[in-house]
DNA sequence: CAGAATCCCACGTGATACTG
DNA sequence: CAGTATCACGTGGGATTCTG
């Protein structure tokens, strides 16, 4: 999942920041916590996570609930408003399975020509 | 047009680079010349101009058609494939109408609570 | 467990000046 | 007209270490 190997860094199409989309996606099947993330999401600091995380919550697209155990227990819920961007994301994949090989390839070509 | 006071950097759904979009939007109605670009995109410099249109062409998503004429010209196009952007740009611009008021909002709130 | 605190670097963006 | 050449800068992303 998210191997970090795809061109996805050359899709013309993107959510929010760097790891937006793909924390989006961890959260449309149920809420998880925050180490949780950090399985899928191979290579992410504990940093940056946090910065996503506050930046999705800030905009209200996903919701940060504690658990005042021991230990501490934090999960993220997406919005209704999260939600909606299953949407857009979705229309970009689609994109991507139609249109990205033929980008590469211009790319490349283009590439090969100027050296 | 694209005035720089608009949200659009809030937007979650990006397009290429900063300028990609616009550019995109300018060409969508026929071929435009490089000088023609900096009306609607005001305050672009011309050194970022190039550097998106080489991206955009490198991709495949634009053509551009030298013409050695004195003084010079050049036109940029959409290619094909450049136009199949059109679709998932209007989705985004279709996002945006129905949800960004609420996602600037919550953004206001969260920025309230927050200090 | 869920982060906060630091330090650091690359890169996208931009201002300015010059050229075939 | 359509760029190229420099220089400069903020910030998004990351590595590492520490804490309630």
């Amino acid at each position: 999942m998210f191997d970090p190997a795809c061109p996805s860094n050359a899709m013309p199409i993107k959510i929010g920041d760097k790891w937006s989309a793909a924390i989006i996606r961890c959260l449309e099947d149920g809420p998880r916590r925050f180490s949780e993330f950090q399985i899928p999401l191979r290579g992410i600091t504990t940093k940056v996570l946090t910065g996503s995380l506050r930046s999705l919550e800030r905009d209200g697209l996903i919701e940060r609930t504690v658990y005042p155990e021991v230990p501490l227990r934090v999960e993220y819920t997406l919005t209704p408003l999260g939600r909606t961007l299953l949407e857009p994301l979705d229309a970009a994949a689609a994109w991507a399975r139609q249109h990205m090989p033929a980008l590469l390839a211009a790319r490349e070509e283009y590439d090969r020509r100027t050296v």
